[in-house]
DNA sequence: ATAGTTTTTTCACAAAGGTGAATCTAAATT
DNA sequence: AATTTAGATTCACCTTTGTGAAAAAACTAT
């Protein structure tokens, strides 16, 4: 897949772009190819860099008193960011990783400002991307705060229904605020009411 | 306060806007006075109206089996909306009230669009309110993920001081995710160590 | 295959926070 | 002031989930 496909499904899936916008991306944008594993942006460090997925997937995580908390995952059509970092220009407190060999799209800030100022349908595109995060982190809200470690499970799993083919039961734990140790007792399957 | 006065708080608030949007957002804006807990959305209904608050307070909040969580607080400067109505168009989860007698300036969505297409620098403003909302969810997840209930009170405390004194304690147990009683437990004053 | 590493499951115990009921307080309303 | 109502606190008990350690299972690489 080339870069002018990479970004037809971008301008597809988000919001259409003009083919003058198009190009000024492609001239203003890199694939990159990490292989799994691979760490994209380190805590501590300013990132600057958004990354549209074509095949792969990623995750953001922190350390918080050393234990590895996953925030975010990001699959095929999905943006991945140091959401801090890009936005708000501060050293980034997450981790980004792949966890599979993938192919990424990276697009520097700078680029996204510079094209949103000279694009309105730049600008229209990352309201939308914007706004597609917001109401995903609305649903992730709900599902934390009122939900049984049980239902917050069910819940992945019917937003992502494979993720545990592509991540860690470990890294799936922390996403959803629970440890690895309840996660294992929830997938036990349960006996069953013997009268 | 007029309508001109408000709509230059937004524009220096968030994102200044041209005279010729501004003024077209006056004409398509209105203001609303609603006192002490009206409330402005109710569960099931379509809203396709969001809400910038001059003076006043006002909350989100769903009912989930019969108990009623809040979901949001906005303040002074603050837009608030049914997230979900708003922006998918679908039945809204949420009721939205006042929480105190409130001066408001209420946009259509409609009226956002049409902005929104018209006037670069007012999609600039729409991207921008979504992309603080978007951080401030992002600083909530983080906060009910691995807080405890005391630390995710401090929390709360220290994003809005005098939280206290303008929102019932109820309301704010079920904005971090705790029962009224532990939130009691929490703000009885310690013993000290007697040693 | 074999050894080594990582991931997942299991267990016994502990702690945090939820539950329901009762009580107390403060603010409205008459 | 007296009464009503809504909001906040306290208590005893219970459930869910966390903790630390160990075992089992699943991958990796030799």
């Amino acid at each position: 897949m080339n870069k002018e496909e990479i970004i037809d499904l971008i301008s597809k899936e988000y919001s259409l772009l003009t083919s003058d916008c198009k190009s000024e991306l492609s001239n203003n944008s890199r694939i990159v190819t990490p292989e799994k594993n691979t760490i994209l942006v380190k805590e501590g460090q300013f990132s600057d860099k958004t990354f549209f997925i074509i095949k792969g997937c990623a995750r953001a995580y922190y350390l918080k008193d050393g234990r590895d908390i996953s925030d975010w995952f990001a699959f095929e059509n999905d943006f991945i960011c140091s959401i801090n970092s890009f936005f708000l220009n501060i050293p980034s407190p997450h981790f980004i990783e792949v966890l599979e060999d993938s192919l990424l799209l990276e697009i520097s800030r700078e680029n996204v400002e510079r094209l949103s100022d000279k694009y309105s349908d730049f600008e229209r595109l990352n309201r939308i991307v914007v706004t597609k995060t917001m109401l995903q982190q609305q649903e992730r809200i709900v599902s934390i705060q009122f939900q049984s470690a049980e239902q917050k499970y069910e819940n992945i799993l019917s937003i992502y229904p494979n993720v545990t083919q592509r991540i860690p039961l470990t890294h799936i734990a922390s996403y959803i605020g629970i440890t690895l140790e309840t996660l294992s007792r929830i997938r036990k399957p349960k006996k069953p009411n013997l009268i």
